[in-house]
DNA sequence: CTTGACAGGATTGTTAACAATGCATTGAAT
DNA sequence: ATTCAATGCATTGTTAACAATCCTGTCAAG
């Protein structure tokens, strides 16, 4: 089971539903739960200390957000986007995250810019000393801040659940190598902020966004969770 | 209690929950659900004649569409949007809805602009016959369209949402005489889409989103539910 | 007459037992 | 050896009883 613990297990916290909702937001964003990985409620209930109903709810609230699927009878599990689901996600997200960008940088303050700098320098270091899951995070990270930057409670919400669909997506169809985000790309979304050019940051979002779709692989086959009985049993046969 | 109800009582069908959040979902935006309303499980278990946790559950699902509040140990009630999140609401829609009537001109056919001009007719009669919550909800359906001819499920979602919750806006917010768009406006909308004109009609869409939202009285305080003691008390006062 | 406290009732929140479904293993037959 | 069927187990889905909280109506005191 990937290790969703964060908490002192002594300390005996009061537990809210957001908490595990955010917790498994989190988890997906950093690809350390990978598509089609089931989330059992007993597990569940193990790692977070809570009773079921608790998870039930929280797992109803993650499907209602289209990251994990509930199969009747048979539980639920983290979501496998299709490629339609994954046009969707991108179309979703050039609608909306360009729009947002000028907000953002209409708004932003003195300390919202020395923010997007510290969260540059972060995803900078964590992408140099290939801390992979921090990397990811971060990247995601940025596009949130933007939308709270915005101040705009749809617009986080939203983005924060079609960053977490990217993050699968990208587990499913993107090139090997590619994780997230590039880092330049972000770097100069910061920088047409400091200039304060709200349509360049748009622009630029817009051309980044596009830049992550171009690197999938729609067409193709998904990168499916590794069958193990499947794998040897077919091993077994090219070996005859 | 509001009638919910449409279904046959004779024929028990099956009641999905997504049919209990579609159903309160239409109640709320054709005002027959006014914010504050309170929504008591037990109410709600007879009107649709489900058990208490699919009730429970769709609430829950409302709450995180925020077309609901849920307030501890006290039950749900349909929202009250404050100022603020009025605000939001017409903030996001601003970013999106041109968006999506700039994709929908682009991808409608022959039989969507048929389907918009049934609606639009629609619109017209129900206004002209002063059928108030008919014209309403053929109001609110108009832009749900339009995000289903642009043909994105995340985008289709995101404006019911949206438009149930300017519902509540209007409702508390409104000008009295103002219950829904202007049939104008819509109209000089799918013109544009008659003329394949994304751009117009992108742009027809903003200016009707800002028409509605400048209409709005969010500085005044909305208009409560009348608090019959209150109100009495303050005459008594006012004859003395 | 108003204010406060108390008790009763009603409603929500939680838990635990039960029912139902699916999955895996075993065994037998082809 | 492979396939199919049946049985047992594990997991999910539902129900009902219980616990906790809040609201209301009553009563007494100021």
């Amino acid at each position: 089971m990937v290790d969703l613990g964060r908490e002192n297990p002594v300390e005996a916290e009061e537990i809210d539903e957001s908490d595990i909702v955010e917790r498994i937001f989190e988890a997906v964003v950093e690809q350390r739960l990978p598509p089609g990985t089931k989330l059992s409620e007993s597990a569940l209930c193990e790692a977070f200390g809570v009773g079921r109903m608790r998870i039930r709810r929280s797992l109803l609230l993650l499907a209602s957000r289209e990251v994990v699927e509930l199969h009747a009878n048979r539980g639920a599990f983290v979501a496998s986007p299709t490629p339609d689901q994954a046009r969707e996600v991108f179309e979703a997200r050039l609608a909306l995250e360009p729009n947002i960008t000028r907000l953002a940088v209409q708004r932003a303050g003195e300390d919202d810019l020395a923010e997007l700098n510290r969260l540059l320098e972060m995803e900078y270091v964590a992408h140099k000393e290939r801390h992979r899951h921090d990397a990811i995070r971060l990247s995601g990270q940025f596009h949130t801040m933007l939308a709270q930057i915005a101040g705009n409670a749809i617009l986080i919400r939203t983005v924060k659940e079609l960053v977490t669909r990217t993050s699968l997506i990208i587990g499913l169809f993107g090139a090997p190598g590619l994780n997230s985000c590039r880092d330049d790309d972000h770097a100069s979304i910061v920088h047409a902020f400091h200039t304060g050019d709200a349509e360049k940051a748009a622009w630029m979002m817009t051309l980044h966004l596009k830049h992550i779709e171009s690197h999938l692989q729609l067409d193709a086959k998904p990168h499916e969770a590794v069958d193990l009985v499947q794998l040897f049993t077919q091993k077994s046969l090219v070996e005859q």
